[in-house]
DNA sequence: TCTTGAACCTCTAGCTGCTAGAGGGATTAT
DNA sequence: ATAATCCCTCTAGCAGCTAGAGGTTCAAGA
């Protein structure tokens, strides 16, 4: 039994967020002591450290509600599991993909030699998109 | 002298978000008809197209407002919109790397060849952050 | 000229995923 | 017992839009 404020730092999640989670229904809402705190089992940071992970992971509060209830009927086929990772996995490259159109551009724009804004090629690539090498 | 439908057509940005940066301070408030609709001249396109075409470059409003100053005056260095560049894409590069790190992981993860949710790999990674390759 | 329908107006509220603060009560160590 | 530190709820704020309500104006056809 500990309390939010040791669940936090056991989880690197910090305290609001712990309870934004539980007002978002991805974990359960735990016992209290008797001046109506919250106190935590040793089931708290599995569950926390899970959905912290798959936030960096990039994947938002429904993927994870979806992902740990199917991870509480262990039963179940994991094709739903996968299918939500394989998701994630193509929306990542094609972050991936845009950034480094990006990069391209902000390389050359960046090789900016001018002495005054009126000849200055960052100015001047962001008013024309046609001088652009990508669409994005 | 176009509507603000007009203006959007033109240029991509959709009308609430032309109203947006006129109340951001992005562009200037145009000239209204007798019944107080806006009326954009031929500048209210180009305007709007460096912007859609910085945001598109991940700026955020703020960068936006300090290069538009910058493109005011011509005459001024160039080493601030340079600054405000080379920033970005150092910001970019972060991004893709940090990316890149997801993308393996997730890719290992999503090779899950289990019948069930009990030995899915999926779920256990994720549970797990100890199996990661990377830090994030 | 009148009428219709599309386009426009302002204002407010909502989205994601938190984070910060106010104003108060609980717990813990000394 | 008291002080320091924690915790509680509630509300509002962040970026960058987007959606809706409820009402007005414009432009084109009859």
């Amino acid at each position: 039994m500990f309390s939010i404020g040791e669940l936090s730092k056991r989880t690197g999640v910090k305290i609001p967020t712990i309870r934004y989670y539980e007002q978002m229904g991805l974990i359960d809402a735990p016992e209290r002591s008797e001046g109506n705190q919250r106190r935590y089992s040793k089931e708290g940071p599995q569950r926390l450290s899970f959905i912290r992970h798959s936030r960096e992971l990039g994947f938002t509060i429904e993927d994870i509600k979806g992902l740990l209830e199917l991870s509480q009927h262990p039963d179940k086929p994991c094709q739903d599991a996968d299918k939500i990772a394989v998701q994630r996995l193509s929306d990542v490259r094609a972050r991936i993909a845009k950034l480094r159109r990006l990069e391209r551009e902000l390389k050359r724009i960046t090789a900016c030699q001018a002495d005054n804004v009126a000849s200055c090629a960052v100015i001047e690539s962001l008013a024309d998109h046609g001088l652009c090498d990508a669409e994005h």
